[in-house]
DNA sequence: AACCAGGACGTGA
DNA sequence: TCACGTCATGGT
């Protein structure tokens, strides 16, 4: 049995601090909704203009509502895993080649050929790791029933870290799961929100106790914090210029 | 043309 | 627990 952290009561007083409300508000008004978790395709349309990569297609700005389909699900468990450590339109090539191939579904991710798998995947690096763990995903995917799924199961797998976990949680299964990324970090650390060696349940409970339970809300508000990072928290950036230090301070 | 991206894991202090 | 090396492609 594990020993219950000591410091629980304190921490369940939760003190509100009104200012991750604030960023939120301020966020939202500056983006509009951002329409994550992308998807290869929204419409059953039988993809007819795939070339593109990195453009719109794929969200669905305002619209809570996906995934609509166990594929849609599996295609945002495939994503979550792919986007580890890189970009997004790299992630859209490797599903696109799977979808392509066809094979964008658990049975067949379980019965490919792993040289193909990671020829597919290659676009989003770490190809072989990532094909080893898209199939233990797979595996573990089609093993799950409807039967209700917890965080620790998902951290249990091979290649699920706490923000993948709290991704597949969040966006493929809605379950009101805080998502923290690099992002993330260095916005809480640059508004003096916590410090640099902050861990990530920390930095996940900072957003959790000061916010509604609300899935909707924590879907956009990750989305939100990524789209504001990649203008002001670019790895050489300005962290200075950041809006929300204004909207941080007292 | 280096630098980096929507991390996670294994290892040795 | 913690710091550090490793995994890897392709965009800016």
């Amino acid at each position: 049995m594990e020993n219950k952290n000591q410091k629980i009561s304190t921490r369940n007083m939760r003190i509100n601090n009104p200012v991750i409300l604030k960023i939120y508000d301020f966020l939202l008004a500056s983006y509009g909704p951002q329409g994550w978790w992308p998807l290869i395709e929204l419409h059953e349309t039988g993809g007819t203009n795939p070339t593109k990569t990195g453009s719109i297609r794929g969200y669905h700005p305002g619209d809570y509502t996906y995934p609509q389909t166990e594929i849609q699900q599996f295609e945002m468990i495939c994503g979550a895993l792919l986007t580890q450590n890189t970009g997004w339109p790299q992630v859209e090539k490797a599903l696109l080649n799977l979808k392509y191939l066809n094979v964008l579904s658990p049975k067949k991710i379980i019965s490919l050929d792993s040289e193909t798998l990671k020829e597919a995947i290659k676009p989003a690096g770490y190809y072989n790791q990532k094909a080893e763990r898209l199939k233990t995903l797979a595996v573990w995917f089609s093993n799950l029933k409807g039967r209700n799924l917890t965080r620790e199961e998902l951290l249990s797998l091979k290649g699920v870290g706490p923000e993948t976990a709290d991704s597949i949680l969040l966006y493929a299964f809605k379950q009101p799961s805080f998502v923290v990324d690099a992002y993330t970090r260095r916005i809480v650390t640059n508004l003096g929100l916590k410090g640099e060696k902050a861990k990530y349940d920390e930095i996940k409970a900072l957003f959790e106790e000061n916010l509604p339970k609300d899935l909707s809300l924590y879907q956009e508000y990750h989305a939100l914090l990524v789209e504001h990072a990649k203008r002001y928290y670019k790895k050489n950036g300005n962290f200075a210029e950041c809006p929300l230090l204004e909207l941080a301070r007292n």
